[in-house]
DNA sequence: TTAGAAATTGACAGCGCTGTCATTTTTGGG
DNA sequence: CCCAAAAATGACAGCGCTGTCAATTTCTAA
């Protein structure tokens, strides 16, 4: 349905202030506008927009004339009538999925922080978009925001919803997907997932560990996958079998990573390491393994993924990968700018390789029998 | 400086595309505009325009025929048309001190979470907008942005900052702060620090603690002053004497934390009890405690405040406060909305009241000589 | 039934900027 | 010094909507 928005006549008080400059900012009522300028620097407004627009063919005099006469007045461009005229609206939206506040959240953090450093360079603003992936009518309120952006930075998971991407493509609407998988003509920014979790379950076995357990994230989500074939690749490059019981399935949180965490601990022959597929779970695991009485990390190792704020601040510290989440996210709003400005085009992929950071959660396997557990403190 | 701000041409790809309704969106290349929506109804664009914002004096019949119209088409008003026509943005701005990537964030997530959901009420989006306290021009900065959206929403620390305050009620622009102390005639949204802090306080006392430790936060921010405040009152009020050496000044990150509780353990009859004024000073606590080897809570109590979402997850899971944070940034954004209907004004004040969260890294001081200290096992 | 008030609707002029295209100025080669 | 080509600049028509105010229709009460 479409809904008509909006209340009654807005009454937007009149600016009021004396003259004079305060903090270089002239008092006046009045916003200058693009003719102010050109009045003051004794050209036309369509010299004044040139110089605004960094457009060919104004000589340096007449720029600099103008670009003075534009400071004397504190002349900004009214961003509503430059989106009118030129059909752009200097605006990008973030497209990603709406976190549940009650987790930690430190990856949307992350990623909005790149992304205003990219719209900042060249003048962009941030406008900020969660969606709910299950949600019925996603593509038609998508549709609705491409009209008030000029393109999207689309994260993941959401990058990676067909439905969506269809539609994105269909209507032709100017994106960069933030994914492990590719789609189509769209660029894409990702991470080394692959290879970063194979590092790190090298690391586990340079250090001894010979039954590793793994949790695996969300299956909706591309990196899921993407970890979990490091982890196999790693143990299969080291002539280790792959065993199903060391596998437990989780969803990315807290909760998911302290049960699985539990169930891989109470088999007969436990694992000595755990490398839970992020950090929030791997905090997860934490806590359950202290509840069961192990020590941290001479009975049990415990590996996170993404190098989340809490990593360093668990106890013990968490041994982690760390993705360049921010990178990523600058990244993916210069290419989907360069895109807007033409000077980019066709399917670029830019892979950002994550690194491994090595803290007090990892340790050679302690040379207590490997059955053996405890019984925890709280029950 | 004035910067111009962009490169060359764009060069949007028109939209291909062919017939048909796909997901309820016409796939035609053209956006209908409100004289297409008119002449279907046949009625005049002001008609349509009026049925569009909830204007008085159009008949039921006619609103219908518009919105029938509007439907078929996929209509949608066009933002930036009706930002240069009525001198509005429907763009709200959220003003925060830029948060260092390197720490928990969850404060912001969480605020962002609750603005979106004052925004999408009444179809206003969000323009996010960290800033540095510190920077020069801080001011010019905002002054420019302000033309760019309807109102902000200021967010501590940023909203106890006298300078950007002035400027902000010189210029006349609609703002709601978040912030614990009053500011002029601004709407103001804030949380019972005081009192939660106090709560906290009496609740350590009733344990049977006599030495609580207490860290504040960044003196910038207004609540570590009444945090503080709170502790104090709840001594005041037992009698128990304020201690300058159980107080130590910290930051409000995690290794401030972390080194005050070093401090205050190492004195000769050390606290029993910390209350650290956020969650990220209080897990700095822990490890700290950890380290020097106390068993928490049996031989130390921490608690915390603000509830972010790790201190669930820590170990063992802390007892905080938890602050309406969500709901706090919800009602801003709804006073703020409200005033650039003209439906509120003066200087209206919200105080949502914070709750106790009791975890397990609290309990009664266990009955250990109160200065007996073991050696850490990390140096 | 009808004047006058109230409700409803419409005509039209911008909002401040950019795109198009015309005009003027400068440049460089003969 | 002149002319064509290139560079620089400007005039002007919108972009799609809202605010103003006038015109029309409907309602109310005498």
């Amino acid at each position: 349905m479409v809904q008509p928005l909006r209340g009654v006549t807005p009454t937007r008080p009149a600016r009021i202030g004396g003259n004079g400059v305060e903090h270089g900012v002239p008092m006046s009522n009045l916003r200058a506008t693009i003719d102010d300028v050109a009045r003051l620097a004794g050209v036309s407004i369509k010299t004044v927009s040139r110089v605004f627009n960094r457009a060919p063919n104004v000589s340096p005099a007449t720029g600099e004339r103008v670009v003075t006469a534009a400071e004397a007045l504190n002349y900004r461009p009214n961003l509503s009538a430059r989106q009118l005229a030129s059909k752009r609206t200097f605006l990008i939206g973030m497209l990603y999925e709406d976190p549940d506040p009650r987790n930690e959240n430190e990856y949307v953090t992350m990623v909005q922080s790149g992304l205003l450093q990219g719209c900042r360079v060249r003048g962009y603003h941030l406008v900020i978009n969660p969606c709910r992936a299950g949600s019925t009518d996603l593509i038609r309120e998508v549709s609705g925001l491409s009209q008030q952006v000029d393109g999207f930075v689309v994260l993941q998971p959401l990058s990676d919803l067909p439905s969506l991407n269809r539609h994105l493509l269909e209507k032709d609407i100017p994106c960069v997907r933030v994914s492990q998988r590719p789609f189509d003509g769209f660029p894409r920014i990702s991470v080394g997932d692959v290879d970063a979790a194979d590092e790190m379950t090298e690391y586990f076995l340079q250090l001894g560990h010979r039954r590793i357990g793994f949790i695996i994230g969300n299956p909706n989500h591309g990196q899921s996958h993407d970890r979990l074939a490091g982890y196999r690749r790693a143990l299969e490059r080291n002539g280790i079998d792959f065993e199903d019981d060391l596998v437990a399935q989780g969803r990315f949180d807290y909760e998911s990573g302290s049960s699985c965490a539990r169930a891989l601990l109470s088999v007969a022959t436990r694992p000595t390491a755990i490398f839970a597929s992020n950090d929030p779970m791997a905090m997860g695991v934490l806590s359950a393994a202290h509840e069961m009485g192990f020590d941290i990390p001479r009975e049990l190792s415990v590996a996170g993924f993404d190098d989340s704020p809490m990593a360093r601040h668990a106890w013990p510290p968490l041994t982690t990968v760390r993705q360049p989440i921010t990178e990523v996210a600058r990244l993916a709003t210069e290419e989907l700018v360069k895109r807007l400005e033409g000077r980019s085009e066709g399917e670029t992929h830019h892979c950002l390789p994550a690194e491994l950071v090595r803290r007090g959660s990892v340790a050679s396997p302690a040379l207590v029998p490997a059955n053996r557990r405890r019984e925890g403190r709280h029950g």
